[in-house]
DNA sequence: TGTACATCAGTGAACGCGCGTTCACTGATGTAC
DNA sequence: TGTACATCAGTGAACGCGCGTTCACTGATGTAC
């Protein structure tokens, strides 16, 4: 049964959400083709006449997540108490796919891990984005606080959802946010 | 064909160091229990003499690998600064264990989880134990230094392993290990 | 100490099962007149 | 605008293949006398 021209544009996008969703939640590896189709309604059968295979699914699904605007927060101190917040830790399907994915992309095909260090390349900037910045000075210190702020928020949240221990998820959350903020404070008086 | 008592001590060794090795390169759903046999020097059938299923192995070498001490370094800038070396990013499956299956241990049984958040409170106190530390107050910050720059060495480690660019790549590692650097040095002296 | 037997670590073939992928078919959509 | 045909998105059965796991067998080790 064939489908209109709009149907499968919107089909596409229902089995990039999905595919996005559920890689988040479970891993690329535990996913299958079947599962994705079936969350974005269709069966397994019409899979291959969107995507050439599974590797490309991945791929095209983090362009896909990463091609997106991330909300507009560029303050760091602000974008990582939203970051850090155990909402987000128990969010992994709607979270981040950095923390979520991140480490298993990097034995993914070059197009996936190329497509995760471009929404990198963004997110810093992003995150440098001072307000008052104008000096060179400033900018070199403001894209080290993103970079080195991002590795933090991203390693906290990995090791926060990690643990098995809600006070210690909870801590490593907290204290990484006072330990960023408490950076951000000494840099921008610094000069 | 039976073997002495020390040798199945021995080989249960070297599936571990085997499975240790194997799991931080590839993860654990690409490798078979037949990859780690054979790396062991064995064959795939004796795997259920030694461990119940897959599973088990999962979380035994993480328990392994978490039980032996690692190398005893506590002072936070001087691991940090071997921790974020181009060496360690390069070699994942003599690295570590947490910036290379961390993300994916969420998902596996509570054992696994388990003996690795064990690692995580190991890693915390060893990094908190700052040679003069006298006052609460003291402890504290040390505690907290310890946390998020434990966060920041994880997460540059995947972002830096992720990145295909080998110039970003080294950059993530380079301004982390010196926004924990400029951390330390102010925390050291704000008292 | 030497011998005879029981034990059991290791082997490799075999088992289900689930996955990625293919394919013949269906029927609604798009197009040519 | 209406009709007739070609196209092609979606379906679901089927395919290989590789994986975790089991099992009958082998032969060296450990033990009892």
């Amino acid at each position: 049964m064939r489908v209109s021209r709009e149907q499968v544009a919107i089909n596409r996008q229902k089995i990039l959400e999905a595919a996005s969703r559920l890689f988040r939640e479970h891993g690329y590896d535990a996913v299958t083709v079947a599962d994705v189709m079936s969350a974005a309604g269709l069966t397994h059968g019409g899979f291959y006449g969107y995507f050439k295979s599974k590797d490309e699914l991945i791929a095209q699904t983090l362009a896909h997540v990463f091609g997106q605007g991330d909300a507009g927060e560029t303050d760091l101190v602000r974008y990582a108490a939203r970051y850090l917040s155990s909402e987000h830790r128990d969010n992994i399907a709607g979270g981040c796919p950095t923390a979520a994915l991140g480490a298993e992309t990097v034995r993914q095909t070059p197009e996936a891990r190329a497509a995760m260090a471009a929404g990198l390349r963004r997110q810093i900037e992003r995150l440098s984005a001072r307000g008052s910045g104008d000096a060179a000075y400033d900018a070199a210190q403001a894209r080290r606080a993103a970079i080195g702020g991002w590795s933090a928020m991203v390693g906290a949240v990995i090791l926060a959802r990690l643990v098995d221990d809600p006070v210690l998820s909870d801590e490593v959350l907290n204290e990484t946010l006072a330990w960023i903020e408490h950076q951000d404070a000494d840099t921008s008086t610094s000069h």
